[in-house]
DNA sequence: ATCCTTCCCTAACAAGTGTTTGGTAGGTTA
DNA sequence: TAACCTACCAAACACTTGTTAGGGAAGGAT
């Protein structure tokens, strides 16, 4: 009779998500606040008030982590951008929709866009975070389209370089991150509101 | 008669500085493409030809490093600044000066901008690199009361949070880092002018 | 010819890293 | 009561990390 192998069962994907997403959060938040590769599996652990090896339970490993992290990150922010995107307005309220939606994802996922932000371009490289490059493409895909447009309707200025215009805008609407704190003294539309206000407008006072 | 011991000199200040801003330079690229604590010793050894130990005969510590990058950055960064803030002319030239000395910088120094951009949150926590708050405090305040400046002068608007819009100007303008490559299709005074009548007049017709 | 300085190599160190293995307290199910 | 599952701990593993110590080749100075 052979010995039955007491493989573990770990939950891995499949078990109560409730624990791994509180992990996840407080995984999160350490990411974001001392960078990826700083961040030992000890701090986390530390942070949710148990031991190093005890989060290899609910994960295989460190790396598995942040995919999870960015990937349910994607998922929420695409959910938002393509309900804009298939609303089909024009430029400008399409501009305006996305720059709104994004500040309400910092609002809720502040840590996972700080970590985006701050590891993504080294992370591309590895196949295992290939769906970062892909989200890059729909991305720039989604605003350069809607920035094109409105220079074809003529509601955006035709001598300025789109795609540096483009660059501009993501940048600035995402590094937002690094100093939002939600609860601050701006909600996440005011602050989108004041944005686009200086985008579109810009800043000096007109004659 | 007392051995005399051995001590060993090394240059670390002292000596010609040509090896030196070399062994900086190339560090200097390494930390930028790869993050500060994802890059090892061993790896900016091999970019610059040689074995992880022998760079201690140049520096006393992977942080020093850091630290001369950063410092040798800021202390040409505030040349430019304080020559632009000394010429006092009104807002407008003000702020178009400033900008368009950052992405002379950027030319420059592109890596050690990257750097600062991706460390410096960490870095300032440590006394070693208090000077990175200090400077940060010298930066508000340039940049800040330009701004005002140009309110109370009825050259900027007023109806915009100066604090909210120096933080998106701040942040545009030293994101350009990641994404910007020397010798590439734009030069950085055509990236300031471009930058800058986004900025003052915004990007959408007007009417 | 000797000495000294410069600049690097070889080889190791201790500390910290992500991860694995076996065990176990406590609740749930049979 | 017995078997089982969940969620964690305790202790170690192999490896990488920044750093150090001693040595040596090359070349200029004396």
């Amino acid at each position: 009779m052979p010995t039955k192998k007491p493989i573990r069962k770990k939950p891995q994907v499949t078990a109560a998500p409730a624990r791994r997403r509180e992990l996840l959060d407080t995984a999160a938040e350490v990411f974001a606040e001392q960078g990826y590769n700083a961040t030992t599996v000890r701090k986390i652990a530390d942070h949710a008030g148990m031991l190093a090896g005890s989060l290899y339970y609910h994960f295989d490993s460190k790396e598995s982590m942040l995919e999870e992290i960015l990937r349910s990150f994607l998922d929420e922010l695409w959910g938002g951008y393509d309900a804009v995107l298939e609303a089909e307005s024009g430029p400008r309220e399409t501009l305006e929709a996305l720059v709104t939606e994004s500040f309400r994802e910092i609002d809720r996922h502040r840590a996972a866009v700080a970590i985006y932000q701050k590891e993504s371009k080294q992370l591309v490289a590895q196949e295992r975070f290939a769906f970062l490059a892909e989200s890059q493409r729909k991305f720039e895909k989604a605003w350069l389209s809607t920035l094109e447009r409105g220079v074809a309707a003529q509601v955006f200025r035709a001598d300025l370089d789109v795609r540096l215009t483009y660059r501009f805008v993501r940048d600035t609407v995402w590094v937002a991150a690094s100093w939002y704190r939600p609860g601050g003294q701006h909600s996440p539309e005011e602050i989108a509101r004041q944005y686009l206000s200086m985008v579109l407008d810009g800043i000096a006072v007109r004659e």
